[in-house]
Parts: C-alpha cells; structure tokens; sequence
DNA sequence: TCCTTTTTTTACCATTTGTTAAATGCACCC
DNA sequence: GGGTGCATTTAACAAATGGTAAAAAAAGGA
C-alpha cells in the first residue's frame, strides 16, 4: 500500500530504488473510518496525509457555529492544513475522513529530514501542493454569485465521483447552503 | 519607484547592490487608472505585477455571465493568474485595476531569467506568492455559509483600506451579491 | 427479523436576496 | 448654472434559502 505513494511520485520523477527505500522507511500507513478526526482545529498541523483510498474533508466553524466543508480531497491527494503545517499556526481548520479511507501519513520532522536528503522532494511535494491549491480555489471562486443550484450541478460535474461517497449534509455543508436545501434542488432537479 | 519593490524584497532576504542592479534591468514601472483592464481573459498570463500603490482586482465572468471579483490586491502584493502565468494555459480570470494604480511589471521571459542568475529570487518569489494564495484561500473559505451581511462585515474589519477605495459594485461583485443587496446592507448597519 | 439510530426528505413559514425600475446624488464638462 | 454620464440608493415584488419540526427512508446492531 505504501507503494501506492511511491509510485504516484514517479509519475512526475524518476526515483530511484534506494530513495524510494529512504522514503519507505520514513512514512507509516493508516486506516481510518467515515466521520474519524485525523486533526483537530485549534492545533499545529504536523502532519501531511496522503489519501490512497477514501475522501477527507478540511472543515471549520463558522461565525454561526455551523461546521462547513472547506475542501474534499480524495485518491492521489494530499491533505493537510498548509498554513499550519507551513508556518507552525494554530490551525482554525480540522481534518475528517468524509468516508472510510487509506493513507500514508507524512509526520513534518520526518518530511523535513527527507527534504534535506532528498531535495528534489521537496520541490515535488510543494509543487504539487501548490498546483493543487490553486485548482481548489479556482473551484472555489467559481462559485462566486451562482444561485445553490447552480452550484450542485457544476459539483457533481467536477466531482461526480465525491458526490457519490460522501453524505448529503456534507456535500451541503461544501456549498454553503443547508442539507434540507440541497435535499430540495435534488428534488427539484428529477 | 522601482526601488520599492526591491526594498520589498529585502524585508525577506539580504539582497546585494550588484543583484539589485540585475533584478532593476529587468523590470519595468507602469501607472494605470481606475477600470484599466490590465491582463484580459481567455489569454495565457505573462505577466506578473507588484504593487506599490493603489489596488488591483482578479475578475471572471459567472455562468450567468455576472463579472465577478475573485481577489483584491494592494500595495506590497503580487498579482497574477498563477494558474495560467505558472502551467501555460488559458485564463478564465482577467486582470483591472479597482482603483488608480502604480505597479512593477514582471514579464514572465525575464523573471524566468533572472531566477536562472538568482536562483534565491525564485524561491523568495514563489514563497511569498504561495503563502498569499494560502490567505486568501482561508479568506473566501470563511464566507461559506456567512450571510452577506456577516461577508461585509467581515471583509470591513479584514481589509479596511480596500473598502474605503473601491467602489461598491466591485465590493458587491467580492462578496457574491448585488449592488443592490450591499447598498441594502449598508443602509441596515446604520 | 426486529429494533434503534442516523440520514434524508417534506412541509410550512420567516427571512434573505435577486430583479426590475426609478430616484437621487455626485463629479465633470460646457 | 445647467447638462450629462455614472454610481449609489430606494422601493416593491418575486424567487431563493433558512429555521423548525416531523415523517420517511436507509443503515446497522442485536
């Protein structure tokens, strides 16, 4: 399963056995249930997961006390709370298992020892984290002014495969809007 | 004028004369007036601005067709559409200037060239161009779910001085709303 | 299978926001 | 001073969304 993590690197850079061996020996792998805290809001984030199987959600409360979903993120994936991990922050985002999931855990010491070891590591891993940050708030931005429905319809067209995963409240709690709403559009959408 | 951005830069990182002279070769100024449209949609991005005054807004057309405002940039920030400047591809987001401006200009060819002589500059650059996605990330995150009455307000304590400067349709276009609906919650909070 | 628990759907009404249209205010120019 | 064009404010009504509560459906557990 670990192998998984090496062998996406590989689709963007050779490595080669003996770094993958350093890598291997540095990162642990986990198995987490649907609705499971990974990391706590209030916190320093030290930890960068890698998502094998399953879909994570970055949450955080709201001015009214209502948790939204920040962001999904799934197969293929990293999450973690980049402010935090970055800057040593106390995180106001937390992370949960959106459904049941399979990781690879990367705790920041051991990231940073494999930075120094392996610097091209590091280029790739921000890299990729900042690509995928800017899709994400692309994402985000799009659904700037657009009515819920609007909303729902362009999710499930750039996420059907969430969409189908995930539960109803969590799904609403992405776009703003109450599940009784979104409960509603799909009714109104049939 | 131009110093000011490699005063900026030296606020991160000890830059020498001689760098300074080769990074001041490279750039060029440009003022520009309020509504200037400063990179146009549907290009690929080339360029980068650094702002030493006034106030720049990240634009794109929603699917109603509704131009809305992704970001506003001020003094001492970066703006581009990084997606498109970083990865070569169209940009579905423009560029213009929300208020009168002044601003560096990064040409993609000789930033490129500069991060060949000054390796450091690229590193510098793209960290700090990261870390400001990463906060206006968690900016547009904090909205979800807010009604617009608590967006404004919250916008009104974040960014004070873009309130004050901008017009109301663009501050309307920021936050997902009408003007009408702003101009509505203006006339309530008084 | 039956029971319990959780999730999703419905319904009703209150509130918010959009739409349309008009009025007002404001800066600029002649 | 009197226009002119643009931004902002108002208003009335329509549409969308939220809040509350309850019913229905689905998922698990014994």
């Amino acid at each position: 399963m670990i192998d998984s993590f090496i062998n996406f690197l590989r689709l963007f850079k050779n490595i080669s056995d003996a770094d993958a061996e350093l890598i291997r020996n540095e990162i642990s792998f986990r198995k987490v249930d649907e609705g499971e805290v990974l990391f706590e809001e209030g916190h320093v984030c030290r930890e960068m997961f890698f998502i094998c199987k399953g879909v994570l959600r970055i949450v955080a409360q709201n001015d009214k006390g209502n948790k939204m979903t920040y962001f999904f993120l799934k197969e293929n994936q990293f999450c973690s709370i980049l402010n935090s991990f970055n800057n040593n922050i106390l995180a106001p985002e937390g992370i949960e298992a959106a459904c049941d999931a399979e990781l690879i855990v990367l705790k920041k010491q051991k990231l940073l020892g494999l930075y120094e070891k392996l610097p091209y590591l590091k280029e790739l891993i921000t890299g990729i984290t900042t690509q995928s940050l800017l899709e994400k708030i692309n994402v985000r931005n799009s659904y700037l002014g657009e009515d819920a429905a609007t909303r729902y319809r362009n999710f499930l067209m750039r996420q059907p495969d969430i969409a189908l995963r995930v539960s109803l409240s969590d799904i609403a709690s992405y776009l703003g809007i109450t599940q009784q709403s979104l409960s509603r559009i799909r009714k109104n959408m049939r």
